[in-house]
RNA sequence: GGUGAGAUACUCAAGUGGCCAACGAGGGCAGACUGUAAAUCUGCUGCGCAAGCUUCGGAGGUUCGAAUCCUCCUCUCACCA
């Protein structure tokens, strides 16, 4: 199958550029997207580029993956209502690194074979030109009336815009498409990708080589994905999922994929695996047959997490969900050693706590209040209220006391809120 | 530069001298139901066990008493130049 059949059959096409399909057919090429180094992490709203890029190559092209040192020091209008804080450069340099160590991981960079990835930091050749050059060069071949006319640009130009636009954030278009001319020129780079929100942007970049290079190249944008819910895709309460597992744990990013709706799932499993079309059409049919089972659900989170941090963290993950959300008990707990234990619960919040306290027999309120998990007093005895504190996972009361007899592995004491939210005290 | 409007808790948004820890909505959290879902219902959502304490852009002031009145300051927005 080919490259765009591919995205089209997994719901994942949003535009393409005319043309651009029989070029892909008939050409081998280059084609590339720009990740935005906001972050010294990627989180799992740049899988789906990612995804595509292995897509792309998978079909025979070649992928390059920008980073976007140069254009993450500008900030990007698109899709945003308020002027951007812009990074400083130390941290736009550690972030380059920690995206570029991650891109890493999904492509294959392996020299020797004739499309392997690429990637490459458009800092390298921004760098270099001064504001004349910029200005007579590429300021030159793209009018303002044009620039203008790019949805990014006349959102924040509209007077309901609360916060209108930097002349910074206007040149934005104008430094990534000169990304696109640069690698079409320097790369043979023929096609741009990326979010539907980039079309703007990438198009720029396909007028500029129109016009400076008197070039033909092609653009193909995928659809941003939605939540059901409408809630935003990659958020949770917690803040966003990472693919670094030291912000975000396998479990928390498992769960993550675990809990989407059934509606979500039919979607997400087309688009993050790898998964054919018939293998899927028998997981649906599968789902929609017994829900409860959340078929779906389980596989997208087993395909996403072993793709991202392998096999050993994924059975970590699922050994950790079955022992927080399965029949468990406070006695099958403390049978744990303490390895398990610890590989369960990693990424689990958790504080130091003196043996003494313990042995003096330690009250609930301030078991939970004063180690960080609840904020206050007031907190707590609202959650006792509520019947929602649990200690080693069984239900206590205001009069709980913990005591030595509750250690788990003789070194642990598991504290919960609810059903989903976990802390531990480790005694030392 | 001129004129006018505004700044209230996570967000929006009431409140214009005591009944205000502050209406309401959204969000969030929890409980029930369930599939660790959705929908629904219920409770909670400044600190404190409590008495009470600290909050309404900032600093002062008037008053027995202020989010509410006065002065100055900071910031935001709109229109005009």
């Amino acid at each position: 199958m080919n490259f765009v059949e591919e995205l089209r059959w997994r719901g994942m096409l949003h535009d393409i550029m005319p043309e651009t399909e029989e070029y892909l057919l008939e050409n081998k090429t280059t084609g590339y997207i720009g990740f935005d180094p906001t972050a010294d992490s990627l989180h799992i709203g740049s899988l789906v580029p990612i995804i595509i890029l292995m897509h792309f190559q998978k079909a025979g092209h070649k992928p390059i993956a920008l980073v976007g040192g140069a254009t993450g020091m500008v900030g990007d209008p698109s899709g945003k209502s308020e002027e951007r804080n812009l990074l400083d450069e130390e941290t736009l340099n550690k972030n380059v690194a920690g995206v570029k160590a991650q891109l890493a991981r999904f492509l294959d960079f392996d020299n020797t074979s004739e499309n392997a990835a690429e990637m490459v930091n458009n800092y390298d050749w921004m760098k270099e030109i001064s504001l004349i050059e910029f200005v007579r060069d590429v300021g030159k071949h793209i009018s303002v009336n044009y620039m203008m006319a790019k949805d990014s640009v006349k959102k924040r130009l509209d007077s309901d815009s609360q916060t209108g636009m930097s002349f910074t954030e206007f040149t934005y278009q104008l430094f990534q498409g000169y990304d696109f001319y640069h690698l079409f020129k320097e790369k043979n780079c023929m096609l741009q990708m990326g979010g539907s929100d980039q079309w703007g942007n990438i198009t720029t970049g396909t007028e500029l080589i129109r016009r400076k290079a008197q070039g033909k190249a092609f653009a193909l944008t995928c659809k941003l994905i939605t939540k059901a819910d409408g809630t935003k895709f990659g958020k949770t309460a917690g803040g966003n999922v990472w693919l670094d597992a030291k912000r975000t744990s396998p479990y928390k990013f498992y769960q993550y994929w675990l809990n989407s709706s059934d509606e979500d799932s039919e979607k997400y499993i087309k688009i993050f695996t790898f998964l054919d079309k018939e293998t899927i059409d028998t997981l649906i049919a599968e789902h929609r047959e017994s829900p409860h089972l959340r078929i779906l659900q389980r596989k997208i989170g087993e395909e996403v997490t072993i793709m991202t941090h392998g096999k050993e963290a994924f059975d970590n993950a699922i050994k950790a969900s079955s022992i927080l959300f399965g029949k468990s008990t406070a006695e099958d707990l403390k049978t744990l050693d303490e390895q398990t234990f610890l590989d369960v619960f990693e990424g689990v919040p958790q504080a130091e706590i003196e043996r003494s306290i313990i042995e003096n027999g330690l009250e609930i309120v301030p078991a939970f209040a004063d180690n960080g998990f609840l904020k206050s007093n007031s907190e707590v005895r609202r959650a006792l209220k509520e019947n929602s504190i649990s200690v080693n996972k069984e239900k206590v009361n205001e009069d709980c006391i913990i005591a030595i007899k509750d250690l788990i592995a003789n070194n642990y004491v598991l504290l919960q809120r609810g059903k989903k939210s976990y802390f531990i005290l480790k005694i030392v």
